[in-house]
DNA sequence: GTCACACTTTAACCTAGGTTATGGCGGAAA
DNA sequence: TTTCCGCCATAACCTAGGTTAAAGTGTGAC
């Protein structure tokens, strides 16, 4: 059977039938009863536009959505009328996955490009924790990644300026993309506006502006319409002592099955 | 067997032989054998100073640490000699959790006050996955409500000021401390100093000061020594809109065993 | 082509909070 | 009791980044 093959901003690529599975491998061995068994998740994978909203702050939390291609924005919306953005999804990313504890949705959940992903319930966890002791302990250490990630996000937003924090949101996106995409990338198409961008970096579209034009005036990175591409990586991670999470992983502990 | 009792600031309380056990039944309802798994985990309890350093940043990570009594900071040191904390953990906390997928300590965990504290090795929760899918799930869904309240943090730090700041950092804090003690409290003893305070929040000592001062002013707390009482916890709680994180669970999908 | 609209850039101005510094206070040690 | 030292309070000053507004730029519809 061929590989279904979906279309992203321009760029192709040849998903498994899982894409979590795809991204868990990327970290550790999987047997294909690993496999099958998260495949079960993902069927139904629906298109999505830009704009539409996934999961609302507020509502009864009983469904996970895994994205299969396309960004989609994590954070809330704020009385003033403007928002504040806690996370970014990328493909293989489990949107929604903070909420498997609370009966309701913690974060507004939007797409920021068109894209593709398939809904599944929380329940449906519970078989894959019952049946792989592995995949269980794997989905735990996934969640620290992601936590060690947002708490890097923390501490730089804090004793930190604007052009930093712009700089470690470029870094982590890079690397986070990367691990999906392996062919070497040193850019990205970037489907968020300045005002996303500084909803998630806790800067005024205003700001951003200024701070890209600064990162660009010093030659870190180049810009043409949505792509950004990172022309000095080194100078960038040693501005702000940027540690790729994704390249210091050990999970030999993981339980076999 | 008598349990043993340990005494943490003038303030007595009884463990159960596991903290951890104890923290998760506050949660969900666990069987004598999930008791006896996690239990197994905590041994040899010792006591550590105020100040003493439990992990350091970029050692190899190969144990974690669950807090008895006592508070810990993990968080970075800068290079300018100043540190910035990414979270505080409390009695029950397993100190390090988030860097079980990683090979070397991600932030360096610092005793807040005296403490009490077992060691283990990341390689024991193998056997506890292994044996438990309750306990694999329910592991995981910790993990989240902490992805949760970090996330909180992370987006008060934005747009806000840092009299909100300080206000997230007190009501998180009750929260957190009242999941374990249950005794009706509306204060806490905090053996943090205005410059850790300033660290978890983002702000200088300086304005940590003058934040405390605004809120105690406006009837919000009232501080005398190191006790914080909150005097006006619907105020503060609306100011920030803050939802107590613990008292929105919804478990009901961990799988039984 | 040109119109419209949504996004970005740039500039002028202002305020929250950082910086530095100095004085006060209270607990531990001698 | 006094001394010391770590912590807290308060004030004066200054800058990063927010706010507002107005002028570019690019793209898609017609």
């Amino acid at each position: 059977m061929d590989m279904p093959v979906y279309t992203f901003e321009g760029r192709e690529h040849a998903q498994t039938a899982s894409c979590l599975a795809a991204k868990l491998m990327k970290l550790t061995h999987l047997s294909s009863r690993h496999v099958e068994l998260l495949a079960r998740l993902e069927t139904n994978a629906i298109g999505l536009p830009r704009g539409h909203v996934l999961l609302t702050e507020g509502q009864p939390a009983n469904e996970l959505i895994i994205l299969k291609s396309g960004w989609v924005s994590s954070g809330k919306l704020l009385k003033d009328g403007g928002s504040s953005i806690a996370q970014i999804h990328h493909p293989g990313d489990v949107v929604g996955f903070e909420n498997i504890a609370f009966s309701t949705v913690k974060n507004t959940c939007v797409a920021e490009s068109d894209l593709i992903a398939c809904k599944i319930r929380t329940s449906d966890l519970n078989e894959v924790f019952s049946e792989s002791p592995r995949l269980a302990a794997l989905i735990t250490a996934l969640g620290a990644i992601e936590h060690a990630i947002i708490s890097d996000r923390v501490m730089i937003s804090r004793r930190n300026d604007g052009e930093m924090r712009v700089a470690l949101f470029l870094l982590q996106t890079l690397s986070r993309l990367r691990l999906m995409n392996d062919t070497a990338q040193n850019g990205f198409m970037c489907p968020l506006r300045q005002q996303q961008i500084g909803d998630a970096t806790g800067l005024t579209s205003v700001h951003v502006s200024r701070m890209l034009k600064r990162l660009e005036d010093s030659g870190c990175i180049r810009r043409s319409r949505q792509f950004i591409e990172i022309t000095d990586e080194e100078g960038l991670s040693q501005m702000i002592d940027y540690v790729d999470r994704y390249q210091d992983l050990n999970l030999s502990w993981l339980p076999e099955d």
